[in-house]
DNA sequence: TCGGCCTCATTGACTAGACAATGTAGACGT
DNA sequence: ACGTCTACATTGTCTAGTCAATGAGGCCGA
């Protein structure tokens, strides 16, 4: 029962666990034994089983449904494609393209739009070559599918550059956010991705109603316009155990050598 | 000094350390208070205080070396660019093109190289187009930034494509793999990247020498050659404190509507 | 001066409890 | 048959300790 080897006992205890989610006999949504049978089986008290089913639900293995029990985490990821922003346009209009993907699977998206003006988070201020007294626009978005939030998407903007245009406006713009860029004459043709990996903050997690041992993506998208003017900032929040990210790429024709990355 | 809120008393002193990492007054690399002093502080048992540090552990905000104490983490992220690989080549042989950049940086990169034939992970097989029964060649590496190990980089290909190349030989690969590729009449031209949030595994977190609360990043690039078959799957990870992935985006000619997201 | 040893502050691991909070299921009443 | 209420199993929070492990700094001897 008790494998054997170095380390303390509550670590064994997680790693016996750890084998049997792994090897399958308990697969995603099985039920874990209780604290309490684990301390009779180890001979220990519960505070040391406690310790060991931290471990799993830190690692994303495990979530606590209180009082039910340790349960498997089950995890399904949908594919998320920032690249699609410049493909092809499917025209549900309304939703956007991610949104318009899930509906075609069948999924019931739903999101909730809020604006509002603010001085902008250190990043996006030098990413938009702002100061941190600046005044931006924030449409702030959650999107849902099938009632839990997926993801958010918090959009800044300049305010002179937007005041008064339909950005400010606390609904879905049809035509989409860059189309009204351009008609302001700021119109986004040059795209800075960045995606730093972390843990959530304790907003973020109760924004998307995410469970411990779940980390985030922030997605970043700078905007730039033709003449490398930044006319906004999008920081989407990904929860890691409901996206997968994809983008693909097609060698340009003629590359000379190639690194082994 | 016990900022009042609803909740347990864990959280409550969690989210007092937390302002005063966020506002400022612990800056990345103090020292917080010691687990003796806030029992003091707070009126509670030591178990207490340890259950807030953990909070702050498992966001990735703090780290603890026993035993001198809880310090704020001081994260260092370095730019990451998947496209670089097919775009630039600066040849500083020898290392690849990540390790250039960093070389350019005044940094000390190095890496170990493995080789093994072994039967690819469910992931893997199903990119390849294999069975988990096939045998694969294997290529580990894993890259290391002045002394500490920076990322993993394992590289899967099909046996009966590589038997015999140079890809099997346990050294880097001057030319990049591929060349090599190309030589064995699998030119890879084509590539699907896909990334992953997640907690590490204990296999990972020891290979990378990751601290609690650190998410990683699993980028996978399946390679395909011009006619849709995939030569070689490449899995790396990415410590989320060291890594910040980024890439860019030019507008296509002529889109003519465009999404919010 | 320099290496080795010892002390000590601090975190890690664990025991042995108590009481609170909360879904679920079964008993019960209408 | 159907809603309501209650008991219960299970996890969450917290107390009050003990002993172990470990890096750092100071002491001491050669």
């Amino acid at each position: 029962m008790t494998s054997r080897g170095a380390g303390p006992i509550y670590q064994r205890i997680a790693d016996d666990l750890r084998a049997r989610i792994q090897s399958g006999e308990l697969g995603a949504g099985a039920k874990l034994p209780t604290e309490q049978s684990l301390t009779t089986d180890y001979g220990v008290t519960r505070a040391t089983v406690r310790q060991a089913m931290q471990v799993l639900v830190n690692e994303g293995l495990v979530v606590s449904e209180r009082p039910r029990g340790h349960f498997v985490r089950q995890i399904e990821r949908l594919t998320y494609r920032p690249q699609k922003e410049w493909r092809e346009r499917p025209l549900h209009r309304e939703l956007d393209q991610f949104m318009d993907e899930q509906v075609e699977l069948g999924r019931k998206p739903s999101q909730t739009i809020a604006v509002e003006l603010a001085t902008p988070p250190a990043d996006v201020a030098a990413r938009l070559g702002l100061t941190e007294t600046d005044t931006v626009v924030i449409r702030k978005r959650v999107r849902y599918l099938d009632g839990t939030p997926f993801n958010t998407n918090d959009s800044y903007f300049p305010l002179e550059l937007v005041q008064g245009s339909e950005i400010m406006h606390p609904a879905d713009i049809g035509r989409g956010a860059n189309v009204v860029l351009a008609e302001l004459g700021a119109e986004q043709t040059h795209a800075v991705d960045e995606i730093e990996v972390r843990m959530p903050t304790p907003d973020e997690a109760s924004r998307l109603e995410i469970g411990l041992g779940v980390p985030v993506a922030l997605h970043r998208v700078t905007g730039y316009t033709d003449d490398g003017r930044p006319v906004r900032v999008v920081r989407n929040v990904l929860p890691g155990d409901r996206h997968l990210i994809a983008f693909e790429r097609t060698r340009p024709a003629k590359a000379e050598k190639d690194s082994e990355q």
